[in-house]
DNA sequence: ATATGTTTAACAAACGTTTGCGAAACGGTT
DNA sequence: AACCGTTTCGCAAACGTTTGTTAAACATAT
């Protein structure tokens, strides 16, 4: 429509030094007035750059990881990459099949979080392979020389464990999640390893809701003070608990819990929690992805730092 | 590798009849061997078919939308689709810009939520012109001819009034948000026109959970029997003033709410509320969707039917 | 008028696929 | 031996960009 050639409308529009100020103008004015908007798809063709991130979460709907993605998705776009979202739901297979399509939509980096089952390491070892970049959040696996960024577990646990300490707490109940995942493990050391010796403390693992419901009542049956929960979900279910047998808290039984922050704020008093936040997590994964699209090539395992918010449950 | 051309690979690959068992089994073997993974933008380019939806939500942080977009993830997945989630944060410009990206890409089709504040159309109009379908969802625009799946807001309300009429209640607090969102205004109205004209009624708008907790604290001065919450966010404020004022559920007063469902199973007695399921709903957005994709021209506007779930709170 | 330099823009190849069309190669029939 | 129908595959164009290289056009200096 202008007499120019391609090659000239690309430059223009790019505004390339050899194109005359003239000739852009003409460009730029033609292309608003057609509301030209560049095909993304051929310019990954051409330039094999994708700008596109894989993340594979094993729910989308869940108070962690949701504020995961919005933090994610937030630094993504503001830094001219798109997100895709993938849920695995707990199933390897479909994993497999996630990594699979993140490979052909040739995604610059993804951010992965392993489904409990998931062991199989080879998948991964292909993008490694590719100098794809890939983040393990929360749920890492243990092995050495990849990237992956977590909430300070230790940390965590050890505030936890500190707080109950110094407000002379006598009987604990401490409800972990799922036995086998390296979180837990990691937590229940840590609080094991800094709870006062002199407190009575019990140690237990509920692999949901219900089952730390149950406990509960188990523990206010056992006249416990305090419970400590190692999650929002388990901390639900401690809540359930308390308030069917009508305690208040703090006075008859004291809650502290280590948590996205969420689930916290939704009682009164608000549950003393120390905070672990996705959010937070989710721009430390930002901060380590670029870094590897930057070309830095050593692998690093980054922790986000947690603090106590009080709300007076203990 | 092979000898043969790439045509001949192409077309192996897909199980051509023209090509032979024993040349796509060679192709297949070494293709595996190789590890092969088709390049999606190349594909996408040469068919201009891109299988890509793009979803925006004002945030992805939210209990109502993380259903939602893990339904429609879920669906798109199992249809060969990928998913690209932009958050627009209640800002019309960056929703703007999120528009334009998604043309940018290419995507079949588009899932928005509008921000409370867009009101201006012409972005999706152009939309309309390319042909790639929009399905509005939950918060959907006042015009016709456009695609909108909902939760039944008329129902959902008034099947909340019927039960508060059926509870003999005397004195009702309805808390809804805020006004100028078409949801309160349905909800409002049919709340309004089914609650019994014996019972003492009052309407009140809560821009956010603090301020429902205000409204809250406010009816139990006034001595209300029953409150009535609009969404999870208000039923968030109105739950935190109960249980500061230490009020038993439901023989001091009554909670019946509108909810995902979530929310309402944190408490004991859980809350019963009207059923209005972010799963569900992506689930109806997304047959909505690939009913426009296979052809279908006529706009449709669909509702989910919602339920009560009781849960002992009224 | 010729040579030189600078500005401006066109040509063409490439990215990795798909696909219509044409062409070998082969077997079987007269 | 010539013909025909199948089977099997290759050629080449196209999708929409980017970018190295070349070339036209023009102005300036000799």
């Amino acid at each position: 429509m202008l007499g120019l050639s391609i090659s000239t409308i690309s430059r223009a529009l790019k505004n390339h030094p050899d194109i005359s100020e003239k000739t852009k103008q003409r460009v730029n004015e033609l292309a608003t007035a057609l509301d030209y908007e560049p095909n993304s798809n051929a310019i990954q063709l051409r330039t094999s750059k994708s700008n596109l991130f894989g993340l594979i979460v094993p729910t989308v709907s869940n108070f962690f990881y949701d504020s995961f993605i919005a933090s994610v998705e937030e630094e993504s776009r503001k830094n001219n990459y798109s997100l895709m979202i993938l849920q695995s739901g707990e199933d390897p297979a479909i994993e497999m099949q996630n990594l699979k399509l993140c490979r052909q939509n040739r995604v610059s980096g993804v951010f992965t979080c392993l489904s409990s089952h998931t062991i199989n390491m080879d998948a991964f070892t292909k993008f490694k392979d590719l100098d794809i970049p890939v983040i393990f959040f929360d749920l890492v696996p243990d092995v050495q020389g990849i990237n992956k960024v977590c909430v300070a577990d230790v940390l965590s646990a050890t505030i936890a464990a500190n707080t109950i300490n110094e407000k002379k707490k006598k009987k604990v109940w401490a409800i972990f999640g799922k036995p086998n995942l390296s979180i837990t493990k990691r937590r229940l050391e840590a609080f094991k390893n800094n709870i006062d010796d002199d407190i009575i403390t019990t140690l237990h693992h509920a692999n949901n809701t219900l089952e730390a419901e149950q406990f509960t009542t188990e523990a206010i049956k056992q006249q416990a003070d305090t419970i400590f929960c190692m999650s929002d979900e388990i901390l639900v279910g401690a809540m359930k608990a308390i308030q069917k047998a009508s305690l208040k808290i703090p006075g008859d039984i004291a809650v502290i819990a280590i948590s996205n922050g969420f689930i916290p704020k939704l009682y009164y008093p608000e549950i003393t929690y120390v905070e672990t936040s996705g959010y937070k997590l989710g721009k430390l994964a930002f901060i380590s992805m670029m870094a590897c699209i930057a070309g830095s090539t050593l692998t690093q395992e980054l922790t986000i730092e947690s603090m106590l918010i009080e709300g007076g449950s203990i």
